[in-house]
DNA sequence: ACTTTCTCGTGG
DNA sequence: CATCCCACGAGAAAGT
């Protein structure tokens, strides 16, 4: 047994790196003797996609503040026997970012996720429940670095920084080294150790920061429910039809190739250099107005439609001589973004059984709203079915969904408490409808109702007549008169927006939301607690729905949770009843007014929802 | 050669 | 006085 030393916060620790069955004996004596109610937990795998083929579990550490052992679980069934005792014998399991390790040993055959979920403290929640921002953003940040440097101690270490100069001694790279690192390295072993040390340590520390920021009870049992709910998510995964994807890929590889001859005739080697595309557009004539935040010139998406005469659903607006190049560039990129950011990342990161396990980070943002990486399916373009098609039903399965209608305007109504728009939701009145009556009288055209519709989200993120003038294309003096019969129409949201900005910079820029939780704004940018409360409340409407999900069984219809959306796959014969009663569950009242949910079966695949055409459904052999 | 920053595009 | 919010991730360019 290798046994190190390590000063923490001016007190010795001790790690203890098993080595042999001699080793895991002396373990389980420690645990014996001191029978600690709560044990720190970690793991060390080979790569962080849980559910590669490949993937590994190499060692389970465990230990309290003082005291940490290593278990190499790599070295066969002795040492994972062991790992599943500690794991669960011990009443509480302390982790940061549970979900993580929790579907790991799940993976690997330690315990089952549903075993240990009830009894873990989480102290990647307890930390985003006290302070939400990122380090970057002005917080003390939310992963064990900066959280240890805040509360534990500023000198420890950054134990994921020094493996990764371990791993070059090696001559590993970051992607190599999680595998291939010895695990007799003491660097390895001693990092192991560190963390769980220090995670022990940090509960303590951020109960109390709990307890001083009144942060309810009930929000911190809320957020450890949600977390387990959505790592049954990302463990049940999504199938993929490789074959169809790999058609895709080809697909998009060649029109990526075609575009960028295309461009390449206007001088433009690489389409992804906006340097080489503005010099090039500049060059045909064209004047490039708009600059970036450092001063470059900027050919984004919005430039070049309007260059290639395009309007944002990319049809011909006949405003001008198109622009070749600009049109060339938009497809080439498009072509190629897709092939690389969804139809290579669902194939590569598929496991065994031709899966995809998205992770859910059901506190990603700085408002709580989840996100989904690997891969990022919360963002597959949804003007167009192709991408979504390469995800199918399991044989015999269908997909629906259910979202929620308009869930920020309605929780903006609900928290300002304007008169009018909780009445005209109250009625089950359509919210645009009624809004562009409100604003442009009853004979209101398409155009006046979009505006509506656009005013609406804009007040919601507080944006500027600048702003909505540059994403819908329309003037900024259209934008202004929008905005301000929007204003005019619901004078009542201008005031609430004001108080809440007052009663922010009265509280140390502090708010909190209807579930207590704590956001905290920057200084110069008070105006946003707009967007805070709308966004944070509106997800955890979402959230306290997937609670409810699953105290009536449903949460294992599900695959994903998309902010206002959650995506699921049942039996055809059931798949309408089953997601009405999802829609029903989603259903609820905040502040008096309703939260209206809308269900939809899609079919065989993910696409059937956007517009699959009947030529690419999924055929009826498919896996079969 | 490796890391960080910038720019861009996708979603809600 | 007026302000577009929150993510993930690819690829180029700049920095070390």
């Amino acid at each position: 047994m290798r046994t190190y030393r390590h000063h923490i916060a001016g007190t010795e620790t001790t790690i203890h790196a098993v080595e042999t069955q001699e080793d895991g004996q002396e373990a389980v004596q420690w645990l014996k003797r001191h029978n600690p109610r709560s044990l720190a937990l970690d793991t060390e795998t080979s790569g962080l996609n849980i559910y590669s083929p490949d993937h590994q579990l190499r060692t389970v550490q465990f230990g309290t503040g003082n005291t940490a052992w290593v278990i190499p679980v790599e070295r066969g069934p002795y040492f994972q026997a062991l790992a599943r005792g500690v794991v669960l014998k011990a009443p509480e399991l302390v982790i940061h970012n549970a979900a993580y390790d929790l579907l790991v040993l799940d993976r690997h055959g330690i315990a089952p996720l549903e075993e240990l979920a009830p009894k873990v403290v989480d102290t990647k929640i307890l930390a985003h429940l006290c302070d939400s921002r990122q380090d970057y953003e002005g917080g003390v940040g939310i992963s064990l670095k900066p959280l240890a440097a805040h509360y534990v101690d500023p000198t420890a270490p950054d134990t994921q920084a020094g493996l990764k100069s371990a791993f070059r001694v090696y001559g590993l790279t970051e992607q190599t080294g999680w595998s291939g690192i010895p695990y007799e390295d003491e660097t390895y072993q001693r990092y192991a150790g560190l963390d769980v040390l220090i995670t022990f340590r940090l509960l303590p520390k951020l109960n109390v920061e709990i307890h001083r920021l009144a942060i309810p009870d009930r929000l911190v049992e809320f957020e450890h429910r949600l977390m387990a709910i959505c790592a049954r998510m990302q463990r049940t995964g999504m199938r993929l039809d490789v074959e169809y994807t790999r058609g895709l890929l080809d697909r998009l590889e060649r029109d990526a190739e075609h575009h960028a001859r295309r461009a390449a005739r206007y001088g433009v080697q690489n389409v992804n250099s906006t340097s080489q595309v503005a010099s090039a557009l500049t060059g045909m004539g064209e004047m490039l107005t708009e600059v970036t935040a450092s001063g470059s010139l900027r050919v984004d998406k919005a430039v070049l439609l309007d260059l290639a005469d395009l309007d944002d659903q990319w049809n011909p607006r006949a405003s001008r001589r198109p622009n070749p190049l600009a049109d060339a560039v938009l497809h080439a990129k498009r072509a190629s973004r897709w092939r690389t950011s969804y139809a290579l990342a669902m194939l590569e990161g598929r496991d065994a059984n031709d899966r995809v396990h998205p992770s859910i980070n059901t506190l990603g943002a700085r408002t709580a709203r989840a996100s989904v990486s690997g891969p990022p399916l919360q963002q597959l373009p949804s003007r167009d079915w192709t991408i979504r098609r390469a995800i199918v039903a399991e044989p015999g399965r269908t997909y629906f969904s259910v979202d929620q209608s308009s869930v920020e305007l309605v929780v903006l109504a609900a928290l300002s408490q304007e008169s009018r728009m909780c009445e005209a939701i109250r009625q089950g009145r359509n919210l645009h409808d009624f809004t562009a009556k409100l604003m442009f009288g009853e004979g209101f055209t398409k155009e006046q109702r979009n505006l509506a519709k656009v005013a609406g989200l804009g007040t919601s993120y507080q944006g500027g007549p600048q702003a909505l003038a540059r994403q819908t294309g329309l003037p900024v003096s259209v934008m202004r008169d929008t905005l301000n019969r929007y204003a005019r129409a619901y004078p009542g949201i201008k005031r609430w927006a004001g108080a809440m900005q007052r009663h922010a910079l009265a509280n140390g820029c502090e708010v909190r939301t209807p579930s207590g939780r704590r956001l905290v704004l920057d200084r110069d940018k008070t105006f946003r607690v707009v967007a805070y409360l709308c966004q944070s409340t509106a997800r955890d409407t979402m959230g306290q729905a997937l609670i409810d999900l699953e105290a009536k069984g449903l949460t294992d219809y599900l695959n994903l949770w998309i902010h206002d959306e959650v995506l699921g796959t049942a039996p055809e014969a059931e798949a309408a009843d089953i997601a009405a009663e999802v829609a029903e569950t989603v259903r609820m009242s905040l502040f008096g007014v309703p939260i209206d949910a809308e269900a939809d079966v899609y079919g065989r695949t993910w696409a059937g929802g956007y517009g699959l055409p009947d030529e690419w459904q999924v055929p009826d052999a498919q896996g079969v």
